[in-house]
DNA sequence: CTGCGTGCAAATGCTTTGCATATGT
DNA sequence: ACATATGCAAAGCATTTGCACGCAG
């Protein structure tokens, strides 16, 4: 992964701290928490502060670069969005369409977390109605 | 519903705060956080601790009564088990089966928050390898 | 009676924020 | 040069814990 391509893609102004960390998280295959990489930080002796991966962790998140998601353990995980399929979601009334991304990330993590099985594929389809015409239906 | 009952069907010992938070869950249609409760409680000049009120919701989801789960605001929220089918996961490799609770609750609650649409149906089918054949398969 | 449940207060741990300084474009 | 990013220290907030007392079985 060429960590600085992949932050000028996103618009992302390139920094010494944004490129250790992404390539840091590189290293991690799969699922790392915050202080995972203030870890890893700390044995290359670079010095990082928590905050700024912290803040580091969002902005990535909302540029599309991570996932984050909880375990029910008390703090957030991450993981790099790698084939970052969405979905497609039609309003059974209205017929209204909305994208999600694939929700199942945070599924196949916890089911890896609760039972060890890792997910290698899936299938999902789902019915649902729209705020809105919930609301109609209400009165 | 009669949560006396439903405390003594899961072998819990039945207390007064048990049947006011209970009670008070099952007032709210869907999803809660415990200071939910907490407020709801001091509005009706209950005294219920916090720390009671977290004991018991870990409780109650130990023993299947209510699902724990985390939108990305920093806490945690819960929701009544209703309706709560199971998914059987089989590993590809060797076969072995484990048995989960559907995983479908917190991606339903997931996407309200995000996008208001309502899940009211899902279809899921996922393939999945076990711990076990995934290490076999490294070496 | 006896152990479990609870209130209270304090601690914990992850995450966020304010501010002065450093850095990238 | 100028806005944004960062380190540092402190704050914030949900959740947890220790302990003494109270209550259910």
């Amino acid at each position: 992964m060429d960590a600085e391509f992949c932050l000028r893609e996103k618009n992302i102004k390139v920094t010494n701290s944004r490129i250790w960390i992404l390539n840091i998280i590189d290293g991690f295959n799969g699922v790392f928490s915050a202080d995972n990489i203030f870890d890893r930080c700390k044995e290359k002796s670079i010095n990082i502060d928590l905050s700024t991966i912290y803040r580091n962790l969002d902005l990535f998140e909302e540029k599309g670069i991570v996932d984050k998601f909880d375990l029910g353990h008390g703090k957030y995980n991450y993981k790099i969005k790698i084939d970052a399929h969405q979905h497609l979601l039609e309003c059974s009334i209205c017929h209204k369409e909305v994208i999600i991304d694939c929700p199942m990330t945070q599924v196949e993590e916890l089911i890896k977390n609760k039972t060890g099985f890792i997910l290698t594929d899936h299938e999902l389809k789902v019915k649902a109605i729209c705020g809105e015409c919930v609301n109609k239906e209400k009165k």
